[in-house]
DNA sequence: CCGTTGTTTGTGTACGTTCACATTCCCGTC
DNA sequence: GACGGGAATGTGAACGTACACAAACAACGG
């Protein structure tokens, strides 16, 4: 019974309907000021009455704006990221954008290309790019993307197109804390090489030790994860020429922690471990542990309004935000 | 020294430069059969030199396709959701199909609409719905929805429109492990009142106990996270009248295994625990979590499958699967 | 009463692509 | 050597909107 194709009503069976033309009703929908209050009612009453939408792609089309932003990530889904992507959305939407998400299927150049690609296929207005390896900033400084973007990490060779937590006062900030009690072999477990975090929370580790004047080691190059930081730890252990763990993450802190427990050692009495990131089950370790928090909310939120006030012609000051240290149970002075 | 204003090139723009006309370059964009190689090469060749871009919103202008398939989200930057909206994206992208995430601000009717009419505006074929909120999936049946959707969460209202892990039966699972080992007063901590997967967990939980005619006791309603599970684990072991625990996720578990911790008693010597979820921290708790494994990513993975093949007119099947007991060392038999 | 100004509304066109249809080309066949 | 017929290519729409410009209308002062 009903007509073959039921075409989506457009703007011109709103002009018809209402008794006006298409281009007052455009002017509605675009909140123009010189519209009849009346005029605008009626026309406002015929769009609920028929549930008209606006076309997205005809109106991108037109403009050649999308009212898009896009997101890249990489392919895991952290706890940091993805609350990163929800603040990110929820800061968008607020601002009348919407987001598209992109993973990269791998850290090669051409993966990366094509997920840019996309992007801009999508005609994306602005970029936020969440992928955190330093291949990803290279591809992307390379291949001159034409919109405003910017990173959520900071690479030295990001200069003034990241938005990020510093995190190599982290690195220093949880090595402090281990040499203010007292702790002088302090082991560090770091993320994957190409991390841009691994990298700078590493240097903090070097930096906060060097200045003391203590015995630096080479980093355990891991994988982010507990599994990695629990096997990692049964093999650190089994010399234990150190009294104190930095772990890159605190995921790899409680695999690590884990690791003590089976390897006899208590936490933090004979062994003290400091985390990174303060994700929320954080607290609840055995024991609780201390650890330095990154507001990934701020971070996203910052970003997109970062992203806003460039596309509105204004220039942003990028920047960084400090991480904050969390004291918790999982670290004391040495034993002695 | 540069032009004005760039403008991108179009489809013209590489037809003249190919010498060819641009129904011929659309054709080759849409690898159109009738078309001679060399011709087809030519093109390809201009499109690469240029660096021609297909405008997407003018194809979905005229096709009325976006080959976008939306996402509907909670608020929240949960474990489960976030895997399955990367597995999903994957998918998609597989497909040839890009998503955009729109995640709703409240649990209030007007703010579901409004996401819903966000996703629809942007015209996209399909609709994932990973909201588990039982008043979401209300909302979405009250819409009637133009295109077709799937909901990660299996409410019975949702009948053949969900592709989700059987909830109910992963609770029995949990709760027939700790019977199994001999434990009859069985706690159980549960996630908020009007999420679907609480509920139904909660389910498999009474069932499993009325088939042994054992004690059910009323749940705790939580918020899934381990700050409650600590805080009610406190409040509840003050009488201590039962001997094991399922909690309805894994953080919950975790903040409740802190709490016992606290209070004194030994995980598992007196009191066993069992999560939900398996998070990929929970096999390094302290002790590692007996809990019921969920695969976020098959289930993102067979969602948007199922999304595509209806899309091509085909009739796909919904339907569940089963969630697997992993047992590790937070349950025992219980103290005599 | 007319020109001036300002407000409100209407008309043509462009955005970049695909679809339907028309045309040309090439090759084998009678 | 003209004739079919399929393969390859070209031409004119159309999609739904916003922008530039034009027109109608009202108000106001000289």
């Amino acid at each position: 019974m009903e007509p073959e194709k039921v075409r989506a009503p457009n703007i011109r069976d709103v002009a018809r309907l209402a008794g006006v033309s298409y281009q007052t009703v455009s002017r509605v929908l675009n909140e123009h000021v010189s519209i009849r209050e009346s005029t605008k009612q009626r026309v406002l009453d015929v769009i609920e009455e028929i549930g008209y939408r606006p076309n997205q792609a005809a109106r991108a089309l037109v403009t050649s704006r999308s009212r898009t932003i896009g997101v890249l990530t990489a392919q895991n889904a952290d706890y940091g990221p993805t609350t990163s992507v929800t603040a990110i959305e929820h800061a968008a939407r607020e601002a009348g954008y919407r987001i598209t998400i992109t993973s990269i299927a791998s850290n090669e150049y051409p993966s990366i290309k094509a997920a840019l690609d996309q992007l801009q296929m999508q005609a994306v207005e602005a970029i936020v790019v969440i992928a955190p390896q330093v291949r990803v900033l290279e591809a992307i400084r390379e291949l001159d993307i034409t919109v405003p973007y910017v990173t959520l990490q900071n690479a030295d060779l990001g200069g003034d197109r990241s938005m990020s937590v510093d995190q190599v006062a982290g690195g220093r900030l949880a090595t402090q804390h281990l040499i203010d009690l007292g702790h002088t072999e302090i082991m560090h477990i770091s993320g994957p090489q190409d991390w841009i975090e691994a990298e700078a929370r590493m240097q903090g580790y070097l930096e906060a030790l060097n200045d003391k004047d203590l015995r630096t080691r080479a980093p355990i190059l891991g994988d982010w994860s507990a599994h990695f930081g629990y096997y990692a730890g049964l093999e650190l252990l089994r010399l234990k020429d150190f009294t104190a763990m930095f772990a890159g993450n605190d995921q790899m802190a409680l695999g690590f922690i884990h690791a003590c427990w089976d390897s006899g050692l208590s936490v933090p009495g004979d062994m003290s471990v400091v985390g990174f990131d303060d994700i929320p089950e954080a607290a609840h370790f055995f024991p609780p542990l201390t650890t330095v928090r990154q507001n990934f909310p701020e971070i996203g939120r910052r970003a997109v309004s970062l992203l806003l006030t460039e596309l509105q012609g204004g220039t942003a000051t990028h920047g960084q935000i400090m991480p904050e240290l969390v004291i918790r149970r999982s670290t004391a002075p040495p034993a002695r």
